[in-house]
DNA sequence: CGCTGCCATATTGTATACAAATTAAACGAG
DNA sequence: CTCGTTTAATTTGTATACAATATGGCAGCG
């Protein structure tokens, strides 16, 4: 991981991800090149596994910008990954052993354990939440399935929004893993498709919710400065 | 559509459908450059793509090889994308025009056109089947459907075996197409989503018989050199 | 004015040279 | 003869130079 196409891959979704780099930012190969201190070639292949992310868009003419997602596109994604995840789950089901339920009551041990910090730690409980989700995909055992979940999952604007979550939000989650878990150790494929797909559905609500109110503040801003 | 890494990429993938480049073969970059009549760096970059799209895989220590696919593999895949096509053509369902169900209707007559030709032509099929689920894929208006699903069309092992299809499952094809027809102009999704997965799935079964019949030919083929 | 075509500049695409890493081979000790 | 170590080879990764292409401005013309 210390290649200089990872360290581009990883700096410049970083920045996008933060923000720093906005949306419709024009990317130049050799700007980038410069400030994640490799040459562009490495910087190439990193932008073109982040396209293929839609994390950039390229123009006909091949020069890339940041991509600005509405809230349709998110919600599109949201869809996606509550499909894909729910199908995870449910192969997840008929695959998973002793050790597996134990690595999952683990991981979400770890989660309920940022939650009830005082203040909760957010980010601890972003780093379980997610490796929670990756267990049952790497249970799942469909290699293809790994990868189209991967440009779903760890949403740039979604991350940058992590913080919205409310302590009931978060102790929701944390009960929500507790019954797929259930569901998993009863072999009920179909209970834990369900759960998973509405633990993501209601994910996006939160999310939306949280972009909603960032708009109108946004623009209570706009008018302020009007 | 000229430009290097273009040709690389269609003149790999190419030589892996057609066989020319077995399962199993190592694929050394310069090699590949040689082939395509290109430098290292467009061929990089195609296998970067053909790797995303499982047609080859890269060992821990980064060499590429082509990839072998067990039918498990492909059933893995022939799911996801009846699950994903489903889900497109839901989605169609409710955003489709007259305009999108005459092009469709078009497409089928291409299709049947081919069908109808003695002996059937099969490339011609393919191609205008093809263009049909393409087509109602744009309907859907998903850009992550979109590149979802563009992983798992067109596989190669599957269009390797394409002249399998017998009369009858050409004919069903064609048949089934029509019935999705039906229910996007009745603006059913659920009656659209169910005719796509199961017309997906049923090809999958016509490739698997082909798969098995195939392996069985091959075991002859053993025991007679034996 | 506004449009069109050309030129200068900016940006991406490709080739190649060199560096790093991995594999295969040669060699020697036990 | 086998195992382990070192060395040479092959192969991939990165940097850079150069080529091709697109953009933006400017001049000249309507």
């Amino acid at each position: 991981m210390s290649k200089a196409s990872d360290i581009a891959y990883a700096t410049i979704r970083e920045k996008i991800i933060s923000g720093e780099l906005a949306p419709g930012d024009q990317l130049r190969e050799e700007a980038l090149a410069e400030i994640c201190g490799v040459s562009r070639t490495p910087v190439r292949e990193a932008m073109r596994k982040l396209e293929s992310e839609l994390l950039l868009r390229r123009t006909e003419s091949q020069r890339s910008y940041v991509a600005d997602w509405s809230l349709d596109d998110i919600e599109d994604a949201f869809e996606l990954r509550a499909l894909l995840e729910g199908v995870a789950a449910r192969r997840a089901a008929s695959r998973i052993d002793a050790s597996g339920i134990a690595r999952l009551e683990m991981v979400n041990a770890s989660v309920e354990k940022a939650i009830l910090a005082s203040p909760p730690n957010v980010v601890a409980f972003l780093e379980a939440n997610r490796e929670f989700h990756a267990e049952i995909l790497a249970v799942a055992g469909s290699r293809r399935l790994e990868i189209l979940l991967q440009s779903l999952i760890e949403q740039p604007i979604i991350w940058r929004t992590g913080h919205h979550y409310s302590a009931d939000e978060l102790k929701r989650s944390h009960h929500e893993h507790g019954e797929l878990i259930k569901a998993l150790e009863r072999g009920d494929a179909g209970w834990a498709e369900t759960i998973m797909a509405g633990h993501i559905r209601r994910a996006f609500h939160v999310y939306a919710d949280a972009h909603q109110s960032m708009l109108a503040s946004e623009e209570a801003h706009e008018r302020k400065r009007a």
